[in-house]
DNA sequence: CCTATATTCTATTGTTTTAGTAGGACATTT
DNA sequence: AAATGTCCTACTAAAACAATAGAATATAGG
């Protein structure tokens, strides 16, 4: 149930370009590098990816950089993780934008199957409501449970 | 945020366990195999780790086989999936059994921590109540959410 | 125009995890 | 004693992960 350092280093770098981007400025690879304790060249990637990926755009050339194709408001970490990590689903049977046949004889009767389906969407509940704007402003959690007490 | 194989065959086979045994019965792993698809010699070690985690017990020898170790309602999904696959949240800096520090300066205010705290909760919310009763007996998940639109 | 500073793009590498296989030792039933 | 099980360790092929390397390209500023 884990998020890839690409996935983690990813989101990292979006919050921080929404934190520290304002009007037309941009933000080099190696400033967030610093700030967020990233390899610059994984993050180079990273932020190659995002930009095939529509979410940041770039200035090249000297005091060139990055910033956010859209506002903060309109980009949510559930964006971020598929476009870098692939499926929020923990099995493909449940996964909407990759679905594929798990092995089991009926996928409406099965019981792991509904149940990771339930996982699946208390995932994407949050994931995909969450903005970068929210994550900046410290908007807390809809789904937040504060007397929980299971070990994960 | 996928779940492994050997956490999925281990998830069915407790299911199949759960739903075929009876009284002092016993189950072997190629019975559970040819039902679950699950290569037999993979399926080995995973019900040997569980064995080791206490949540089966076995007989040896002809006619030997797998049980449960405790009644289906006290076994939960969460218990079969931190043993076979480790923790379940996200990054290591919310997970309550395998906590790591991240590297952000301070983690009582890093947004990311707090978004991945309640997706860790939520995960757990589902899969430490869940049990092996309860996905036999067709269970509803107490998270379901119907009217979800989002693609995992 | 030239240089320093950026992004862009592809390839390569080392490590770890995943998903099994193999095979023999040991226990129990028939 | 043979058949049928679990137990246990080691091994392996392939994929995923986490970078690193290096060259090409673009732009600002002097």
């Amino acid at each position: 149930m884990r998020l890839s350092k690409r996935g983690e280093y990813g989101l990292r770098a979006m919050i921080d370009l929404a934190s520290w981007t304002q009007d037309g400025r941009v933000i080099s690879i190696k400033a967030i590098a610093e700030r967020e304790n990233i390899p610059v060249k994984f993050l180079e990637q990273i932020l190659l990816a995002m930009k095939n990926g529509g979410l940041v755009n770039s200035r090249m050339g000297a005091s060139g950089g990055y910033y956010l194709a859209k506002p903060a408001a309109q980009i949510t970490l559930g964006q971020i993780i598929r476009l870098l990590d692939g499926p929020l689903a923990p099995i493909r049977c449940v996964s909407q934008m990759a679905y594929e046949p798990c092995s089991c004889p009926d996928e409406s009767t099965c019981g792991l199957r509904s149940v990771m389906f339930d996982v699946r969407n208390a995932i994407a509940d949050i994931l995909d409501h969450q903005t970068l704007a929210d994550v900046v402003h410290g908007q807390p959690g809809n789904n937040l449970k504060l007397n929980e007490m299971s070990k994960s």
